[in-house]
DNA sequence: GAGTTTGTTCTACGATGTGTAGAAGAAATC
DNA sequence: GATTTCTTCTACACATCGTAGAACAAACTC
């Protein structure tokens, strides 16, 4: 299970909310500009390098590294990683029904409006 | 968002899996005869009980403090907690529909039907 | 009720993960 | 070739977790 610290939720939030492939630097910048209501703070580019590296690690995100200032990426939308995280969730428990039966009453009225809509009819 | 480790885990495993409160040396007896396919381990009672306090301060455990052995046992059952980690992980993206999208397409169809019968009417 | 047994709390240490960044090395530019 | 830019290596502080001994408290036993 993939547990994301504090800047590194910062840096996937950065790179899920850009369509292109971003520098270290330009990261550094979006940080500082305190991007999504977080407090913006004046990184060290090798901050942002080390975590972009234990990123990659992770398997979450790519580097092209043939452009000379190599090119992130993030590896998967953000959609598909949290669905995939709530997957890992779900099969932590042996009772996967009774899971469901819970987490299907936790959830707005909106979210069942869209499940409903996503299972198709019957 | 309350991430476990391996011991903390197992013993809410246990604690999960046994209707009654458990006494941390039932607990650690448990423990050492390998209980869910995990490896056994002779433990001390003190690091059981050093867990348990951990489990109480992260509110997933409560002991009686009453009864001399200590008893413990989960503030919530283990689909409840299950499930409220997956409401965690969703509300975590901003676009909840499409990470239901995604999710329901990686449930199996036995899980799905489960989810079409939860949601019936209307 | 003093001594023994049983149970709990305090303190601690090693390992790992994360935020942080300087120093050193490599590549591009001038 | 010198300077600037970028990447990698190394490192440190702090938190969490597995692990447990030492010290303290309660209970049981004559």
């Amino acid at each position: 299970m993939a547990t994301l610290g504090d800047l590194e939720r910062t840096v996937m939030d950065l790179l899920w909310a850009t369509p292109e492939a971003m520098t270290a630097n330009a990261l550094r910048d979006a940080i500082a500009e305190a991007p999504l209501g977080e407090v913006g703070r004046e990184l060290a580019v090798t901050t942002v390098l080390t975590v972009l590296s234990r990123l990659e690690k992770k398997g979450l995100v790519e580097r092209e590294r043939d452009s000379r200032p190599h090119r992130y990426t993030s590896v998967t939308s953000r959609e598909d990683h949290t669905a995939e995280l709530m997957h890992e969730v779900l099969v932590t428990a042996p009772d996967r029904e009774a899971v469901l039966a819970r987490f299907v009453g936790s959830v707005s009225e909106a979210e069942a409006k869209t499940l409903r809509k996503l299972l198709g009819g019957s």
